[in-house]
DNA sequence: GGGGGCTTCGAAAACGGTTTCGTGTTACTA
DNA sequence: TAGTAACACGAAACCGTTTTCGAAGCCCCC
C-alpha cells in the first residue's frame, strides 16, 4: 500500500537549488530587495509562491533574538476574571503580529517560577503575569527579578507587587471596594457585612481596606463579628444559616461572586428578601453575576481592556529593545473599575 | 547614573573561551558524555552552573526540530467548557515537558486558519483544536489537511470532523441527550422541550438527535413547537414569556447552562415551581449549573479529562515521529459523559 | 619500534534563515 | 583606452545548539 509521502516544508535552499541561485539571492527577492535584479525577484516570488514557501519561525528567531511570543502566567485558568484578561492581551497581541504562550501556575509558587524559568530561556520576549497566591504569600519574587535582570521585559496585573522593576495594570480594589459600600449605606444600609477570603490575597485585603473606610467615614462602627472569612471552596456549612440567624445585617460585600451567589441562595432559603431585607455586591461581574437570581450589583473589573492594555505595555517595551532609558520608565496603570447595578441592591 | 547593565544570556561559546576549551567539549560535558574526560566534566559542569547556564530553548528547537510546543486553537477562551479543557491539555503537557501555544478563532474561520500556518511554521509540534462555528458551517478543512500533511500531527476535540485523517476526543453528545431527555421521562415527565442554538453546530444537532430519539423510544411524539432555538447572546424578548404561556411542557432539557438558568429564572417569575411544575437539565456542567437556585441538574462533559487525552494522544504521536504506520493509526476515543443531578429535577 | 586500541578532545557541518561584504559584469565617462 | 560607477548576485559569517568524525596523545604488546 502506498502511503502519502509527507510533504517535507520547503525552505530556501530547496528554492536556491531548484532555481539554480544562491540562497542569498532567494531570500532577498522574497524580500524584494532592490540588491535583486527585477526578473529573478519575480521568478523567485513566483517559484516560492507556487510551492507555498513560509520561512521558518524558530530560524528566525534564532537569528533575530525575538520570537515573536509572549508568556503569560496566570493563577488558574478556569476562572473568569483571568480568561477575560487573557482574551484581552490575545487580541491584541494577535494585531501585532505576536502570540502568546500560557503556563499555569496553579496558585503555586514552585510551578510560577519553573514556567517562568522554562519560557525565559529565548521562547518568549516578555511576560505578562499575575502572581501565584503563594508568591505572595512568600513575598518572594526573586524569580521575576532574574527575569527583568536579563532585560526581559514584563508587566504585571491585578496580582502585583512593588517589589520588582516592572509596569503593573490594576484595577483600585480599595477604592471599588470602599465606593460600593458607600453604595450600599447611601441607600439606606446602616449594617453592612463582607465576605472575604480567609487567606487574604493582596486583593482581598485591599477591599477589606476598603470596606473599613467606607465604613468609617460614614460614621458606622465596623464590626468585626460581620466580617466572615472563607475558604476558597467551603462547603456549605462553613457559611452557615447561623451566621445569619445570630447577627443582624442588613447588606453584604462580597470580594467575588460566588461568596455573594451563595450568600444570596442561603439568605432566600431562610425566608430573607433581597434586596429589601439584605442587600449584595460581588466583585468580579461574571456569569453568576448576570444570571443569578435576583442578579447581582457587581464590580466589573474590565479584564479585557486590563489585558488589552497589559499587551499594549509590554509590546511597547519589546519593541523599545535599543532605547535603555526608556525601556526602564516603568508605569503603572489604573483601570477604572465600575459597578454594575442589578437587582441585589436597592435603587440609591 | 550608572545604569545597571543587563546581565546577558550566557552560551556554550562563552563558556568554551573561559574554560579554553572548544564549544562541542562544553556541550558534550554539559550532558555528561563519557567522550569527556572526568575533571572536564567537572570542571565544565561546575563553571556552568556557576554562571547559571541554561541553554536556549530556540537554538535547540532549531536543531532538533522539535519544540517542545502544543499549539491549542479553541474558538474562545471566556468558557466554561474550553477553559475546563485546556487546564487538562495543559496539565498532562506540562508534565510531559511541553509548552502550551493558545490562539482563539473567536469562532471565525479566518481567524482559525491564519493562527493554523502561523504556528504550523515551525512553532510548534502539534495541534489540538476545536472547530470554530464558521468552520462547521463552511465545511471546510483543508487548512487541517494542509498541516496534517505536512507530517504535524492534530487532535481535534469536542467540536469535530471526521474528513481529517486525525485523532479525535468527544463526548456521545447524542447519547448523552437521550440519556438526559430519558430521565426527565422516567421521572414521569411527558411533555419535554428543547432549548437549542440557532445556528445548528454539530454539537446541538446531535443533541437534538439524542432529544428526538429518546422522545420517540418512549412513544411520545417530538412536538416541533416545543423546540426552541435561540441565538447564542439572546435579549430577554428572545425567551418570551409567550413560549411558555402558550405551550404546556413540562420539563426542558437545554443545550447549554446559559438557556437553562436564563429559562428557569423567567419560569421562576412566571410562577412555575421547578422541578416540580417544569424540570431543567442543561448542558456543561459549570459554576452556574452549582450556583444556580435552584442548582440545575446538567450534563458534565468533564473537559479535564478530555484535555488531558487529547494532550495524551497528540503527545504520543508526536514522539512515535519515525514510525509512520503507527503514526497513521487514527483513534476516536469517547469521553463518558455524566449527569450531575441537582435540585432542578424530581427523582427518577 | 611499529601497529593497534583507548581516551580525550576539537573542527566542522548542520538546522534555516539574515546580512555584510566582496566580486564579476556591464556601461558610461574622461 | 582606461577608470569607475551601477547593477546583480554569491560567499560566508552569524544566531546557539548538537553531533559526527577525525586526530592527537598515550599505553601496551608482540
Amino acid at each position: 500500500m502506498p502511503r502519502q509521502a509527507v510533504k517535507k516544508k520547503i525552505t530556501l535552499k530547496h528554492i536556491a537549488r531548484e532555481l539554480d541561485v544562491s540562497i542569498s539571492t532567494v531570500s532577498k527577492a522574497l524580500k524584494n530587495s532592490d540588491e535583486i535584479g527585477q526578473d529573478t525577484r519575480e521568478k523567485v516570488q513566483a517559484f516560492a509562491r507556487l510551492c507555498n514557501y513560509k520561512p521558518n519561525n524558530i530560524a528566525i528567531s534564532l537569528k533575530n533574538k525575538r520570537t515573536r511570543n509572549i508568556g503569560v502566567i496566570i493563577p488558574d485558568i478556569v476562572h473568569h476574571f483571568f480568561t477575560t484578561v487573557f482574551r484581552g492581551i490575545e487580541q491584541y497581541a494577535n494585531e501585532k503580529g505576536y502570540n502568546v504562550i500560557v503556563c499555569v501556575s496553579d496558585e503555586r509558587f514552585d510551578k510560577e517560577v519553573i514556567n517562568m524559568e522554562m519560557l525565559a530561556n529565548g521562547s518568549i520576549d516578555g511576560f505578562i503575569l499575575a502572581l501565584s497566591a503563594e508568591t505572595q504569600k512568600r513575598n518572594d519574587f526573586k524569580h521575576i527579578r532574574e527575569v527583568t535582570e536579563q532585560g526581559i521585559p514584563v508587566v504585571l496585573f491585578d496580582r502585583v507587587t512593588d517589589e520588582v522593576d516592572c509596569d503593573r495594570v490594576l484595577i483600585d480594589d480599595e477604592r471599588a471596594a470602599r465606593d460600593a459600600t458607600e453604595r450600599l449605606i447611601r441607600s439606606g444600609k446602616r449594617r453592612v457585612a463582607l465576605f472575604t477570603t480567609e487567606s487574604p490575597l493582596n486583593v482581598s485585603a485591599k477591599r477589606e481596606q476598603g470596606y473599613r473606610k467606607a465604613l468609617a467615614s460614614n460614621g458606622l462602627a465596623a464590626a468585626e463579628e460581620l466580617i466572615l472569612r472563607l475558604p476558597h471552596q467551603f462547603e456549605e456549612e462553613s457559611l452557615s444559616e447561623s451566621f445569619f440567624q445570630n447577627r443582624s445585617f442588613d447588606a453584604v460585600l462580597c470580594v467575588n461572586e460566588i461568596f455573594a451567589v451563595r450568600g444570596m441562595r442561603l439568605a432566600q432559603r431562610l425566608g430573607y428578601r433581597i434586596p429589601d431585607d439584605i442587600s449584595f455586591i460581588g466583585f468580579t461581574d461574571g456569569l453568576l453575576s448576570r444570571y443569578a437570581s435576583p442578579s447581582l450589583t457587581s464590580v466589573a473589573q474590565h479584564g479585557e481592556q486590563m489585558g488589552a492594555v497589559a499587551a499594549e505595555m509590554l509590546i511597547e517595551k519589546i519593541e523599545k529593545e535599543y532605547d535603555e532609558t526608556d525601556r526602564r520608565n516603568y508605569r503603572t496603570v489604573v483601570i477604572p473599575s465600575s459597578l454594575i447595578e442589578r437587582e441585589s441592591t436597592v435603587l440609591g
